[in-house]
DNA sequence: TCAAAAGTGTTCACCGTACACCCATGG
DNA sequence: CCATGGGTGTACGGTGAACACTTTTGA
């Protein structure tokens, strides 16, 4: 009984990435118009082909890169899509991506270039394929993360306010929090510096900023820290 | 700019399924002797190609089947790996897919058949490629399963006791538990059906036996029900 | 009668949650 | 001086965690 790979059946592998972002209206996703057939004209997410030569994670951040121009975007694999006419050019699997990115850092260069936009996690329209069911399962890990790992880092400028982290947070979660929980809750956490800079543009008394600390957000989500929310 | 399939690269797509089992002793996970090159004679996860016409999910349950025996098993897809060399004969990606079952139920038939058997997840030994570290993410899957989420419905035969019970979460979470404790969090979870009948053989005394709520079981996890051990 | 496992409640500390008022400032 | 968002503390209920003794019965 040897085992001959000959024989095997090979297939086409693609990779597709939900790109999610924040910009204080809410949480929004990347789609981009699909310029080419099948489905031409189609929102579409964010996705390649996966080359001999790479890993997915590597395939991620190259397709990423070529069609936004994003660098080191740290992304995180979500699940592995089969259906065998998913694709119906061909048969094709998919291993699909997630990534939380800053809009504001990113926007300009992207919508010029490319047909891309974003879109509202509440009015994402019908895509192509399988990625409506791909957007679905990463928004309902996303919220699942949310509720019990420190987020946020990625999705927010560096410096930013209590209420614009809460409202992160209540935008992933959809649903409302009481401020003084979440302040209190961030802030057992220790995971944010408090600058002495204040934001003015959102109020007259104006609020402090704060900036992630960066070791320590890293060191709790090594040690599995959860918390709830 | 018109997309032509005929220009990607094909890949071998691989399943390979993390089966645990559990016999009182402990927690195992079922391993088969490789009888053909690379690698023969090393121990391996149960394995199989991805045929161009089914799903991961197919794929993993036909595969389970023909080395084992085993039907109506359900299995989860746990993550997809694909370092370029992780397979030296070809390039090869693979979805790992874990599994839960009850060994009493099926241990004759495939110990026979195949060059299977059960390792204690505490003595795995070397295995192929990269399967170590698909066990490794499979075990802590489980951990985080078995501490938020009901679980033992397959692991477990059909009557239990409730100190099975106990000693199953105790395996897989791989710390002592309060009796006490323990048993006063599955009874107010409402997912056993406490029997009229004893186990007799574990003790002079003898002790009810359980079985699950099937409805009640199934209806908590799909409402995304979690709790805390 | 005794060994061996089954069965059974209470207390405490912590955390999640609900809730309302004063502060500082620019206009 | 006032409108606007910023900032702050407390009380209650629920749950996780620690903890020990009695019951049953076959040998």
């Amino acid at each position: 009984m040897l085992n001959n790979y000959n024989t095997e059946d090979k297939i086409i592998a693609a990779v597709d990435c939900i790109i999610f972002g924040f910009d204080q209206k809410g949480l929004k996703i990347l789609l981009i118009k699909r310029d080419f057939e099948p489905e031409k004209g189609k929102w579409s997410l964010i996705g390649g082909f996966l080359k001999k030569s790479e890993t997915f994670d590597n395939a991620a951040i190259r397709i990423l890169n070529r069609l936004t121009g994003f660098i080191n975007i740290y992304m995180e694999q979500l699940y592995t899509f089969s259906k065998v006419d998913r694709d119906p050019v061909e048969r094709t699997i998919s291993v699909a991506y997630y990534a939380l990115i800053n809009i504001e850092e990113h926007n300009e260069e992207l919508i010029e270039k490319y047909s891309a936009k974003w879109f509202y996690v509440s009015k994402i329209p019908q895509l192509i394929f399988d990625h409506n069911e791909m957007f679905e399962r990463a928004i309902k890990r996303l919220r699942r993360r949310a509720s019990t790992k420190p987020i946020g880092f990625g999705l927010l400028p560096e410096k930013f306010t209590m209420l614009q982290l809460q409202k992160l947070y209540e935008a992933i979660l959809d649903k409302k929090l009481d401020k003084r929980n979440f302040i209190n809750k961030i802030n057992s956490l220790d995971i944010l510096i408090k600058l002495d800079e204040k934001d003015m543009n959102s109020s007259r008394k104006g609020s402090f900023l704060y900036k992630f600390d960066q070791k320590k957000y890293e060191k709790k989500l090594l040690d599995d820290f959860t918390f709830k929310l």
